[in-house]
DNA sequence: GGCCAAGTTGACGTGAACGTAAGCAAGACG
DNA sequence: CGTCTTGCTTACGTTCACGTCAACTTGGCC
């Protein structure tokens, strides 16, 4: 079933992003489908591409620093400086990657720690303590 | 030395934002300085929400899905009910993070991998390939 | 041959998170 | 007294990542 190729909507449905999406993704040269006249069709390639552009974006990466970072995945695009540039572009995000990682664990301790004590305070709180005043 | 209250431009050097930012937290409701006459005094309750502020950004939370989590820091500001829906919401943001949380670690250690590829890459690209042709 | 549905381009609109600029108040300083 | 700095408010501008809409082409179908 269609395996290799999908059209626009096919693609919209699979990863639940609009056509409009897909259209300016293109436009800022992220993904690069074949133009069977008109129409767009995308292949695994493309939807390889727009797997990690998705996931890129929920790291909070900029369509920019994504356009970037994908070109480590698409092999032999380039001479020996462009290939080293792009894994210094890689390294850097890795890096951002890495403190956001560390810091995001942090973050979850906290919270988990302030979901902790508010449960705490739900319990304490009798049921008709609406009304009152917290501590004068 | 002040350790209580600062003025707009030593909270804008310290956490090394504008007013402009710091302002437009406050009309979105995430912080509230006091206010000496005209001007606004930023104490330690203040600056640990700017902190929250700044790291819920950093993990692509919205300033409304910060707001919302910052009600859980600051007790005693609501009924049971109120006290309820902000620990339900905490609980959703803390999903998010735990998500975002394993997804960051494949994604870095997917990244390491093509890393490597790539430097392997470039140690095997001859000096003088920049005008050949990759591979037909 | 006419019509619809799907797809395309191009232009303009939108929401979030600020930036920028204009104009005013108020204390400090010479 | 003037003016300098700091801060305030109001309002409009900007960037990013799309949404929306109009007008066009294309293929299928009766």
């Amino acid at each position: 079933m269609s395996d290799e190729l999908m059209t626009i909507r096919q693609m919209c449905e699979a990863f639940d992003v609009t056509p409009r999406t897909l259209r300016f993704y293109e436009a800022r040269e992220l993904i690069f489908p074949e133009r069977r006249g008109q129409h767009r069709l995308y292949d695994r390639r493309d939807r390889a591409r727009l797997i990690l552009i998705l996931r890129g974006k929920r790291f909070g990466f900029s369509l920019e620093q994504i356009r970037q970072l994908l070109e480590l995945y698409e092999p032999g695009s380039g001479n020996r400086a462009q290939i080293a540039a792009t894994i210094a572009i890689a390294r850097d995000r890795l890096d951002d990657m890495e403190r956001q990682y560390a810091e995001l664990r942090e973050a979850i301790v906290e919270l988990k720690s302030q979901l902790t004590d508010a449960e705490t305070r739900l319990a304490a709180v009798p049921d008709d303590a609406t009304l009152e005043q917290p501590t004068g």
